[in-house]
DNA sequence: GAGTGGTCTAGACCACGCA
DNA sequence: GCGTGGTCTAGACCACTCT
């Protein structure tokens, strides 16, 4: 748990702590979560600061505030607004939650990659195009290919990948935080190169997911374009 | 402009205000929407309470904040959060963002209905059920079917639903707002009963969109089932 | 330097739930 | 009635953009 040297702003600090320990089951779901008040004690801030790094848990649905009760912790870590992924069925299918990540394509410097559906204003510049697939129960469920301009990642390359969050990589090695973005999604007839690489039949339905993420450096906007099989796993999100 | 009767919080009065204003066009796409000092002076609000409402209407898209500068109009008042429809291929269909509404089943009431992957918490009492389809250029690109409870709704089924926005009936007529909710999406083949409905062949890929629909009210939670081809238009939505 | 949005404090009062 | 979260004020200082 070393501190990033950056300094944090007083509710993005007691939310990234918050989230933390919610994560590390600090917190039964069902619980309450402690009041604002304790909070404010506890970390030395007021209620406005407080309740912004509550809010913020709430968006992504970690906790369920109250009125006049409290905040209610959540059963589930879900992904920041984004789509994450559950069985389909729960009930045939033994899902502990762990997905594992395959990098098919390391990440390599140039110009902005082909084939996806947004593309960056200014289109100049370096980025980093990866491949990775993700995976269930040893079944490929994820192909995605991602792009992110590479002056704003020093030595991406050099991170380690595999079995870690992307996300997770860019907030604790560069404090990059996703603050939104913009996403487009169908449904598609899985075509050539995508059955061999998922081991699904040509013409079964697939998902397609295109993101446009933007994150807190103004300049740091990446992009991600997702196919999913979704006849066992289907993709979950909060709004 | 007829006021509703119903108290609305400040910060929530100055959204509703802008964001009539954003639709009318009062401000120009790429222009500064007035500075939160302006707006202070204006509507007699403080800063914290003026930066809540902008905050609202930053994450649904109709503006952008930047520091230093100010909040820029964005060019689409996009759907809040959910998703909302876009061309495919946007230079082989003209599509001026209309959308037809047709209404399969008038509002009945009744218990829970089957079919929706998300259930109350507690089903028992009585639900509005309906049917909808809804068209661009003639041709139906989605089916969906909504359940919502019918006790915090009077009157539901006395209210004209052809060619109008749900969400628009429930916040001129009910003041109700949506706070937010869950979504599972997936791909999935075209079965019988929605070749039918759809004019699309028997096992097209479509996709399904299941949604769990927060409010305001707490008591108020309501329910949708979606069909959407996306072979020409597709999903599109913010996070 | 002027103006903008971003963060934060120290209070206040209200609406709601629960016992 | 008490504690909870919900709304709001009146300030303050900082970080950023633009000229």
């Amino acid at each position: 748990m070393s501190d990033t040297p950056v300094r944090l702003p007083h509710y993005q600090h007691l939310y990234e702590t918050l989230r933390q320990q919610l994560h590390k089951g600090v917190y039964e779901p069902g619980n309450l979560l402690p009041s604002e008040k304790e909070l404010q004690q506890a970390y030395n801030l007021t209620q406005p600061t407080v309740r912004q790094a509550l809010s913020m848990l709430a968006d992504e649905g970690y906790i369920k505030k109250y009125q006049g009760k409290g905040s209610v912790v959540q059963p589930l870590p879900i992904g920041s607004g984004m789509l994450s992924i559950e069985p389909q069925f729960p009930s045939e299918v033994l899902f502990d939650g762990k997905i594992q990540t395959e990098i098919l394509q390391k990440p390599i410097v140039g110009n902005f990659p082909e084939g996806f559906l947004f593309v960056p204003a200014n289109p100049s510049g370096l980025f980093y195009y990866l491949e990775r697939i993700r995976l269930v129960n040893n079944e490929v469920i994820f192909y995605e290919k991602i792009a992110l301009p590479a002056q704003e990642v020093p030595d991406f390359h050099k991170q380690k990948l595999e079995n870690r969050s992307l996300f997770g990589v860019l907030r604790s090695r560069y404090n990059v935080i996703v603050k939104g973005g913009e996403e487009k999604v169908w449904a598609t007839a899985a075509t050539l190169p995508l059955t061999d690489i998922m081991r699904i039949e040509l013409g079964t339905p697939v998902l397609r997911l295109e993101k446009r993420i933007e994150t807190n450096r103004p300049h740091l906007t990446f992009y991600s374009s997702l196919y999913a099989r979704t006849d066992m796993y289907l993709l979950q999100g909060r709004f």
